[in-house]
DNA sequence: AGGATTCTGGAGTGTCAACTCCACTCTGCG
DNA sequence: CGCAGAGTGGAGTTGACACTCCAGAATCCT
């Protein structure tokens, strides 16, 4: 539980060697778990060896807020550019079904890739629970602005509180999410982010 | 990882030692979850020795499950008998403020006592996510059934699907509880079960 | 009563995970 | 070219954790 990590010079070879790191630590993790996912499994997925790993990072806790931050990033980046341009109904709805297709190809299984990091740290780990905030925090702005656009482009009434509507999405998807991850089936994501879609359409102008 | 445990008999004696045993367990788990929660801290909470955790659990999965019974038995049993007449409006907003205040009391801490073990053992332990599965239906059920009433009653119209309005405020409660115990505010929780409540407000009759 | 069974205490055992150490090799740079 | 610092390999240490064993006490049942 190393405060925050002394930035360290590295090279090209270095920086490749702890990306390669942070990636297998994240599958491990996505996979298994934070608890479940061992130095060494990490150490042998990414071929390096155990004084590598620590001369990245301080401890297990910091190579896990540097997968908090891995996963932000890769979440973000699979949803772009379909995040930013969330000012329509098509695009809510075509982003809702790339959402439900996903965990359609990994059968259901693997939640959230922040939710479930977030879900077990949480309360553990004040640092990386201030990661978590800031991940969630970059996932809901481009929700939250594209409804906004919406209503200042006038699709949605003046009145209409955009981002409630925004945090409420970000829910559905996160509980929705976790129900089809335990009952393997896609119906609670996509009947979760459905129901909030079309509380969003009452509010069409 | 056992099959399924041989239905023992027991004395009065021993079903209070073992139910002594559960309900540490279930705290403990509750708070750190369960792979940070040791069969010795277990051990420890609930004053016994090893020899006889032993002898009523097989294993720590074995444990684990009986913990995941001992906690859907609690959240029901809390939320009753509300979650029984979830059958009007009024019993609804009731019930969202039951749950808020509840969050409130925790200081955010701690997720939904179901849903945190669902996220770390849905996709490790099929049988404990058998379990939770039967766990979230029993929580599910009657929300539904509430719905069901209120449209056969005529409080919402004919054509409402309750079935996955239910299943869609079940999401929004695990979603903003996710949320809330991430940001420490219950903000995220009350505006999730509110946008859903008001989805369902839009089918009244 | 008394024999079988359940219940309990506590000292072990083996394994595995996180983390350390040190000696060696590479790389950037003046 | 040379050296300081970055990068690497792998054996080793320490502690925690799940689980075992056995002997003795309490309890049940006929």
């Amino acid at each position: 539980m190393k405060e925050t990590a002394p930035p360290r010079r590295l090279t090209a070879k270095g920086r490749a060697t702890r990306a390669r790191i942070v990636a297998a630590a994240a599958e491990l993790v996505f996979a298994h778990g934070v608890a479940r996912t061992g130095i060494d499994d990490v150490r042998r997925a990414a071929g390096v060896s155990a004084s590598q790993l620590y001369h990245y990072f301080a401890d297990k806790d910091e190579l896990m807020r540097a997968v908090i931050a891995h996963q932000t990033d890769g979440v973000l980046e699979v949803q772009r550019p379909l995040l930013d341009h969330l000012d329509s109904f098509d695009a809510l709805e075509q982003w809702r079904d790339v959402l439900v297709a996903l965990q359609e190809e990994r059968h259901c299984t693997g939640g959230c890739p922040i939710g479930s990091i977030a879900a077990e740290l949480a309360d553990e780990d004040p640092e990386a629970r201030a990661d978590l905030v800031a991940g969630f925090e970059r996932w809901e702005a481009p929700i939250r602005e594209g409804l906004a656009r919406m209503r200042d482009r006038g699709d949605l009434r003046a009145d209409t509180d955009t981002d409630a509507l925004a945090l409420a999405l970000l829910a559905a998807l996160q509980g929705g999410l976790l129900l089809t991850q335990t009952r393997r089936v896609t119906a609670p994501l996509r009947v979760a982010l459905d129901t909030v879609l079309a509380q969003i359409r009452t509010h069409a102008a």
